[in-house]
DNA sequence: GCTTTATGGCTATAGACATTAGCCAAGGAG
DNA sequence: CTCCTTGGCTAATGTCTATAGCCATAAAGC
């Protein structure tokens, strides 16, 4: 038999395109190995167990998110910057709504570090608005919270009524924005 | 054997104190069963399956928010009914954090209801401030969204900073307050 | 009070998964 | 060409959901 060549990256991306396509209930081993065309107990040879399976997806998709809203500031500042930033999180999530919803918040050291590279373009865009400090923290959990819950309830079907949700998304962005504490570079 | 005297309700008592106490990833069948004094399978005569019991259990933490929130709204209208609804609903999260994090979202009709009765308070709420109609829809949304996303990242540990988080809320409250639409009775 | 019957409990069983142990071949290092 | 690390495999265990089918309890009817 010919090896699988198989690595822990590949398995993730096994698995995340198992999590994309059936979504997080789905994602089991045996569908993994299934899909990656190798038995079972052959996927602990690259990742500890299940668990540690879903940190590192966790790990990927923070870092993808990282990696669009860092993108999407650049050439960007003041309000300016946060009204984008807030956008591409949002669009992220939309796009991929199971890999958004398979993310573990934890105290994993790996998913912590994650995390704090997520919150470090958040912080980014505060800067760039003049916030520091104690100011910059308050207002990057604003943010993400805002963010953060409506996407949440906009991709799990929270919304119910009929109204467009991209006219409540931009009320949402402007009362962030504009209640935002004055800071340097208001723009 | 005289009969354990179980029904629906008692099991999902049962289960609601065994995910206080042990968190969502504890929430078994089998642990219901076991903490109930009855073998697994007798479970099935009150619950149609694990799923369904998962739904019960969503709907019972919906109404327990729900009558929360209204509680909280008699007497208070205005600016203030919003700030006291969202102090309310993060107070519920950070009490019962295992309960909120086990809500289920989708598509069952009996989850669909409870949570048209719980986003019914924030509506009330609206209208005390005299919004209607598509305003009232699309403040609805954002309070909704900036409450729920700031209590998950709370109960879940996502604001590692030492900075307190009441100070963080305050501000996330005055900022959907001031950018609410103007309406009628903003007070 | 006695019979009947629906119901709530039980045991046995099957099937999906995660996980561990231990074997064996592939294929690179020398 | 040989050695040995590594990545695959099969076998087996334990946990959990779920179903089938049995039996006693307790309530309802007489």
């Amino acid at each position: 038999m010919p090896r699988a060549g198989l690595s822990a990256a590949a398995v993730v991306d096994v698995a995340m395109a198992l999590l994309d396509e059936e979504g997080p209930a789905a994602l089991t081993l045996a569908a993994v190995a299934g899909r990656a065309g190798v038995a079972t107990p052959s996927l602990y040879k690259h990742v500890r167990n299940l668990a540690e399976l879903r940190v590192l997806i966790s790990v990927r998709v923070m870092d993808e998110m990282t990696e669009r809203g860092t993108e999407v500031l650049l050439g960007r500042s003041g309000d300016d910057g946060i009204r984008a930033l807030m956008a591409a999180y949002r669009q992220y999530v939309l796009e991929n709504p199971h890999r958004y919803a398979a993310m573990i918040q934890q105290p994993e050291p790996a998913i912590a570090e994650a995390a704090a590279r997520l919150v470090n373009v958040f912080f980014a865009a505060m800067r760039s608005r003049g916030l520091e400090g104690e100011d910059a923290v308050h207002a990057t959990r604003c943010v993400r919270a805002a963010v953060h819950g409506f996407a949440v309830l906009e991709s799990s079907g929270g919304f119910g009524l009929p109204q467009k949700t991209e006219e409540s998304f931009a009320l949402l962005t402007e009362m962030i924005i504009s209640g935002l504490p004055a800071g340097q570079g208001a723009s």
